[in-house]
DNA sequence: ACAATCCGGACAAACCCGGTCCGGATTGCA
DNA sequence: TGCAATCCGGACCGGGTTTGTCCGGATTGT
């Protein structure tokens, strides 16, 4: 179906709920505020701080804190974090040994101009085109809370 | 990784060495040609006969022959036949259900411009730009775009 | 009548993904 | 200094999807 990972999915709602706020959130919080179940959160979180477009910061009043604004990173950046490089078959980017037809293969390689749309189709958009705006998402919060 | 199933994959060799010749050929043939294993040449050709991208001749001298050249087919139409529908995420096209959160998401529904972005990149490209130019489809694409 | 070929579906194995959990390191606070 | 809160890294397993194979039946040319 093309489909993009689930993770991939959540990351992009826990960026949009962490974007709402400039203020320093937990993983708890975030999970409440978003409906997702904690520990997966926590497991996005975890990776998409290592991927640098959160910082974490450890200890009591620790949490996550948006490493930069949700209009300065890519839909392709968030993807290549979560689910690994951008790549629609074995044999892009001259990558080898991932296909066992690769050597009589008639259309190794030229995947590529294709895979490099995507990418750019994907590079393209930024998480604040997805996230509604920050007052709604407070608004509808608060209603959930309420 | 985004990346596309592999029958989709095979499809589009499977098509690309269909388009050589207009002559039809069996089955076992286009697998001795690409190198694949015969059974799964054989589904995959079953799939794209279900789609009405390749025509199946039954009975003695029978085998496949395209439906329409090579430039009329997509690259979203094979993907859509071998995998199903386009879907980024579970809440494109309105669809509802696939997602457990989609009660409290903020961004349900936001998907829709990305995965369109996708379908268009993907309907774009046809097979005849994937399949190594014979001189023939070389000619008529030089045409096309004269 | 016979052989060749596609058609539809069923099937098991392999693989990947989703979700959960735990122990350790780090920091703020009393 | 002790304690609690919080992130960090990894392991873990169950379920679902994908992959690859197979078989019996329908269809058609010879
Ligand atoms: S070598 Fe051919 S069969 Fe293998 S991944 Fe590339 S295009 Fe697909
Ligand atoms: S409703 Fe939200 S969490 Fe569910 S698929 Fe759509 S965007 Fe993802």
């Amino acid at each position: 179906m093309l489909r993009l990972s689930r993770m991939t999915d959540y990351a992009v709602v826990a960026l949009s709920a962490l974007g709402g706020a400039e203020a320093v959130r937990t993983a708890p919080e975030l999970a409440a505020e978003t409906g997702l179940a904690e520990p997966t959160v926590a497991k996005v979180l975890k990776l998409l701080g290592q991927a640098g477009l959160v910082d974490g910061l450890r200890g009591a009043r620790g949490g996550y804190r948006l490493a930069r604004p949700l209009s300065a990173v890519t839909l392709a950046e968030v993807i290549v974090a979560i689910e690994g490089p951008i790549a629609l078959t074995a044999c892009v980017d001259g990558a080898s040994g991932g296909c066992d037809t690769e050597a009589t293969c008639p259309i190794r390689g030229r995947w590529d101009p294709v895979n490099d749309a995507i990418r750019n189709a994907l590079s393209a958009v930024t998480i604040a085109d997805l996230a509604p705006t920050s007052c709604a998402a407070a608004h509808r919060a608060a209603l959930a809370l309420a």
